[in-house]
DNA sequence: CTGAAAGCGCTTACAG
DNA sequence: CTGAAAGCGCTTACAG
């Protein structure tokens, strides 16, 4: 391991001031003779300057990196919340930490307080729905941040959303188009913000279209593809089954299609999913999604985030992403053929 | 904007010298009435320490971040490898930048740069396979590189891999027990190792069955779905068309899987995929796969990091991970029926 | 315009 | 053990 070359060296080399290596390094022209003769010793040294130093002493002490907090970086929607934060910081010549909480506020904590130990410029979190008291002090501190797939519990900041209750309403109203009117809810954890939003726009478009909830019909808490499973069976056993079914998350969606298949009912049933799946158009039937936009989030809120780093002031802004329905065939089955 | 309070600030309100704020904050036990006072003024005033300029000073100059160049954060393999890394850096109080090369040798050396700019202790590499010579530069100033999905070019060190080769030999196999004898590849772009090796394991198996090749089987640069659809309808439109097909990437198995059903030949013609897909299993047949373990690639790659950081010496080592093909019903199909 | 000096927020010899 | 001083690799007033 050889020691990295410093701007010191460089300056020794090209005979100059420190001052003037580092002049030229920021691009600042000064006199031609000398800037070659620096840019030639940077060459030959292969130097590279230390953004560590250049952010400690500069004065706006940015450091041109971010952070971004999401539940899990290898779920898909995540990751490609992700890559939509990645393209906008990268026009930005800004880099981008990653790391998952698992819907853990102790984890979310701890990747908060590393991320601004290391001075990132903002802070981008997916919250996972505990005390947010924490993020008061880092917003004190300096760090911009926004929240994304979430609001935040305690602190009013800039918030990317999908339309979650919108894109239910409108599978529920599909539905019933179709002629449903017993419609089952299958929904994720309720403490986080998602799964609420969605079970709200559920009851709200029933209660539009004059249907009296069935509460036997809501089924939460289901975290995972096998409890999705269990619940599907267990529902289309009743001797008053659901005529439809609203997954209204991924894994969810993925063990109602496997109920649904293992019983034969993947005709007889409608099924509407939300968010979409690869292969949901190869079955049969395809199976109908409302889809969410998660590179779309990422781009807007690294948008939001950027517009704020270049001091833009305001109250804090929110924004609903649209969400799309594309029917398949599993939402357009009617009540009994 | 308030101004982060330093380790000044809190020798001043202790009553104590710099030095000793220091040595507290560094776990150092020193008098129990000054290191009690200081921990008060540390939580008054809601100091902690940046870690820049900590890194700056600090003898072995360690960061405690890593950074992990991807093809594309937002495909699930390389989201998987990541969230591999990060669990095992997540072990040792480390941070993880990520960033998406899109295959483009360019945008590697610019990210890569990035990361060493920002003083990474350790740089994870899924080489796009341009000319990786730059990286020697990086790797004698101090980087410790690793390379994960594919080997460098020029640079030997760490590296981490699917077995591809044997993962294809094993699907070849499979489906000639199940009688075939023409069997097409349809393989991604060449300058990618991972399709190279996997368009040798195809070869190499025929070659040990003691099949002919029949290069007119072979299609490759197939690049995306639709691609993958269009070379599937055309194979299948010979008046000699395969009895099987082996796809050996994620995309062209979707495009295929798309093709054969658009011409009902998904029950006729045998298929085996390389990589996992979500939902394959619910498909009529379920698609029969080879798959790869990304998760597992990302927590070898991220072991063998850390065991250079902690200074193991000798040679460069490689490590292939073993794939697993999982039979569904479409790669057991025979050759008429 | 350039260069010498101070300083960013820390850690680390060194003296007491 | 503690504290004063130097220094990590830079940037930034400031003097010439």
């Amino acid at each position: 391991m050889v020691r990295q070359p410093t701007m010191k060296d460089v300056a020794a080399l090209a005979g100059v001031s420190l001052s003037t290596v580092s002049r030229v390094v920021n691009g600042d022209p000064g006199r031609p003779d000398l800037a070659e003769k620096v840019q030639r010793a940077i060459d030959v040294l292969g130097y590279r300057r230390d953004m560590t130093a250049s952010n400690l002493r500069r004065a706006d002490r940015t450091s041109a990196s971010v952070g971004l907090v999401v539940a899990d970086v290898a779920n898909p929607f995540f990751a490609a919340l992700l890559r939509g934060v990645e393209d906008l910081a990268r026009t930005r010549g800004v880099l981008t930490y990653a790391g998952s909480s698992d819907e853990d506020p102790d984890r979310e904590r701890e990747l908060v307080q590393g991320f601004t130990a290391r001075r990132v410029d903002g802070l981008v979190i997916v919250p996972s729905g505990g005390d947010d008291s924490y993020l008061l002090r880092e917003q004190q501190a300096g760090a911009t941040l926004l929240f994304v797939d979430r609001p935040g519990v305690t602190l009013n900041v800039d918030t990317v959303l999908s339309d979650n209750a919108g894109g239910i309403a409108t599978a529920v109203r599909h539905l019933h188009a179709h002629g449903h009117r017993r419609i089952a809810f299958l929904g994720d954890l309720q403490r986080i913000f998602t799964s609420r939003e969605r079970l709200r726009g559920y009851r709200e478009a029933l209660a539009g279209l004059d249907i009296p909830v069935d509460e036997s019909l809501i089924r939460l808490e289901v975290h995972n593809s096998q409890a999705a499973a269990e619940v599907t069976r267990e529902l289309m056993a009743r001797s008053d089954p659901p005529t439809a079914l609203l997954t209204a998350q991924n894994l969810i969606t993925i063990g109602a299609i496997h109920a649904l298949r293992s019983r034969q009912l993947h005709h007889g049933v409608a099924h509407v999913g939300f968010d979409d799946l690869v292969l949901a158009d190869a079955l049969d039937p395809g199976i109908t999604v409302v889809a969410q936009n998660p590179s779309s989030l990422g781009e807007r809120v690294g948008t939001l985030l950027f517009e704020r780093l270049d001091s833009v002031t305001g109250p804090p802004r929110r924004i609903i992403v649209p969400t799309t329905l594309i029917p398949r065939g599993s939402g357009e089955i009617g009540p009994r053929q």
